[in-house]
DNA sequence: TCGTCGATGTAATGTTGTAACTTCTCCGTC
DNA sequence: GACGGAGAAGTTACAACATTACATCGACGA
């Protein structure tokens, strides 16, 4: 098992934000105060979040409702853009710590704590890949999850 | 790429019906007429089937309404005991072709057409479980599926 | 017969996700 | 400054997925 080499950006706080911002309008999207207040409070959490969990820490910062429609459709844009990733196994998002470079990610989520670890290994995302072209499917977009239980939670 | 060799058997019909209730009475579990009929949907869709729609093929076949939850009870219990997996990123179910043996299964889902094909390859999967453990996960069970575009679709 | 236990039924509710349509805001033009 | 277009966000309603709590039923042993 080894990981694939490359140099990226990761990013934390401001300079997170401020990449993702960045990635945003290069692609000619615009990066509006409600997309920046959905990119902070989905950054603010340590585990990922529902979408209406981010709806309910954007409607408590803004003292205002909003609704988890809104939420979505900001969500999937940046999705789109590679700001985001949706935990299919949670139906749930995290933010992308390095939103420049794309990838094929995989995520451990322990069963126990909800707490997600991310990491990149190209070669076996890309076995995923590969076996999938073999079977005769075209564009495809891995989805890779572990389920299971912590380190911390394991000897806890 | 290769496929990790295995005598497995692979069912169809009335055989994965056996097959299913025989692995099932092994686990000390109850083979029930409606766990036979909830069986029997599921195997019958072509593409992973929500529980929804299992519920509602199960009532038209026994011209009764039988409830959502009933069969959730029920697809969970296969899914403890290998008899069906659940697609996680369509919220659905597919029956699984060889409940005898367990395997880490790979599912690629057309995005056009719904059709899901299984493969196993337990050098991909083992790959995944080390990565997880690796990092410090126990009871890894892997989720891997591949969302894209299937042959037929691709060609049409 | 009675108690109990597992399976199923029933009802209610919670959570996640979409659709349709309206309103707002920014900006370019006249 | 008034008008109009376009994209963003608001509002409402609803569809789809999932769980909880409790009632009922049937088999089976005491």
């Amino acid at each position: 098992m080894f990981m694939t080499r490359h140099d990226h950006q990761l990013h934390e706080g401001e300079s997170l934000k401020n990449a993702a911002r960045d990635r945003l309008t290069e692609q000619g999207e615009q990066w509006t105060g409600m997309r920046a207040s959905v990119f902070d409070a989905l950054a603010s959490f340590d585990k990922p979040a529902s979408a209406y969990d981010i709806a309910e820490e954007v409607s408590k910062r803004q003292g205002r409702r909003v609704a988890a429609n809104s939420v979505y459709r900001i969500l999937d844009l940046f999705v789109g853009a590679n700001l985001a990733r949706r935990v299919e196994s949670a139906n749930a998002y995290v933010a992308n710590a390095h939103p420049d470079c794309l990838h094929d990610c995989i995520f451990l989520i322990c069963d126990q704590c909800g707490q997600t670890v991310h990491i990149d290994d190209d070669s076996l995302s890309g076995g995923v890949r590969q076996a999938a072209k073999s079977a005769g499917f075209s564009a495809p977009r891995p989805v890779i999850e572990v389920r299971g239980t912590c380190g911390d939670c394991e000897s806890n």
